[in-house]
DNA sequence: AACAAATAAAGAAAAAAATCACGATTTAAA
DNA sequence: TTTAAATCGTGATTTTTTTCTTTATTTGTT
């Protein structure tokens, strides 16, 4: 996988790649380091120096090949190696996700959702079935997943944490609550913090 | 709202946030920065760095009282200045933000909710209507609504975004939709990208 | 009362990221 | 063919962010 790209970097790219994918369905062949920039309301050199990361050479006057570009975005951000995961509560948010076909294509697979409500196991979404989630750790085991995305309610959050960790296939989390988890150190959580980007969105642009 | 806060500091900000929050429930007075840094696997100097932005003294061998730290991040984040919203796209994402109740406390406030599902209209959620998306601009111009949140699917949110922003109240759009607005210069879009959040997970973390 | 340990504070240094600036190249137009 | 404009590539500069280091303060212990 993509070793040092810096997070910012690698954000960036992501909306990139959404850009050239665009083009892409547009049949246009080459872009502008200045017509990207503009797109996201960066400076064009950022766009330059991130695209040399890439190893991929414009050309003066004309730009880059889309398609190269988008491929070369791929490869650096690993899309192509598929990371499985089982999502943890299947409430509005667990589904929003489960129906979010995008993963896919950039290397997220999601296997199963897992829930503690009977009336939700068994049922399907977007192919994917609700499990209890008693049967999570047995799963992980089995089809050797190593990703949980938790999106249960906040007051659960710590204890569903605690329960799925058991099972030492369990390696990352990719926290959707507003709970800050506390975890041993063999496991990785990644904060999805949504009033973390809005008040990054409100301090920003808001006068 | 805050000046100069740069984004990597809101951010941890808000994780501070929810620790304090947690001491609070439980109880507990004061907490030092080295017990932050562990929980969020960061440097303690850093903490104190932040802290320091906020203008709120700790006391040695001590730490910094709770309350008065949890005060002064939700002065300077501007929590207390509350922002009125639309959430735009009614499916399982927006259904899960308008549920999303930590919103109200931060300085977010979900008014309404809009699609155009002749199903889903009038349905309250979470005591919020949804409206059919026509009546969006009229009522943004009544309630003065500057803030958009923008959860429709991927193929529809060029045009959803064109038609919203028709509104000349409309100033603000929080995508959480994978695809890069084309917007007028006047227009503020944040995009929520859960992609590269997940990229950023992907190459921080897997060795 | 003296000492040790924990912690804050603050400045210095280092690292990372963004921006600037300019030369080189290419294309299109005059 | 010459010129002008657009664009890449990249080194230099500036800004931002993080980490390191030292000093001072407070508290508990002997």
């Amino acid at each position: 996988m993509s070793k040092n790209i810096p997070e910012k970097v690698s954000n960036r790219l992501t909306l990139y790649h959404s850009i050239l994918a665009e083009y892409m369905e547009e049949g246009i062949e080459s872009i502008s380091s200045p017509q990207i920039a503009q797109r996201l309301g960066i400076d064009d050199s950022q766009v330059r120096k991130d695209f040399k990361l890439l190893n991929n050479a414009g050309k003066c006057r004309v730009g880059y090949l889309v398609s190269e570009l988008k491929d070369s975005i791929e490869k650096t951000l690993g899309f192509a190696t598929v990371k499985d995961a089982f999502i943890v509560g299947a409430g509005h948010l667990g589904l929003a996700l489960a129906k979010y076909d995008n993963f896919n294509s950039y290397g997220l697979n999601i296997l199963a959702l897992f829930d503690n409500d009977p009336h939700k196991i068994d049922i399907q979404v977007n192919n994917k079935q609700i499990f209890h989630i008693s049967k999570l750790p047995n799963l992980a085991e089995r089809l050797n997943v190593e990703i949980a995305i938790l999106t249960v309610p906040r007051q659960f959050a710590q204890q569903v944490a605690d329960y799925i960790i058991q099972s030492s296939k369990i390696k990352y989390i990719w926290n959707f609550t507003p709970a800050v988890l506390k975890v041993p150190p063999h496991i990785k959580v990644w904060n999805e913090n949504l009033i973390a980007s809005f008040v990054q969105f409100a301090c920003k642009d808001f006068e």
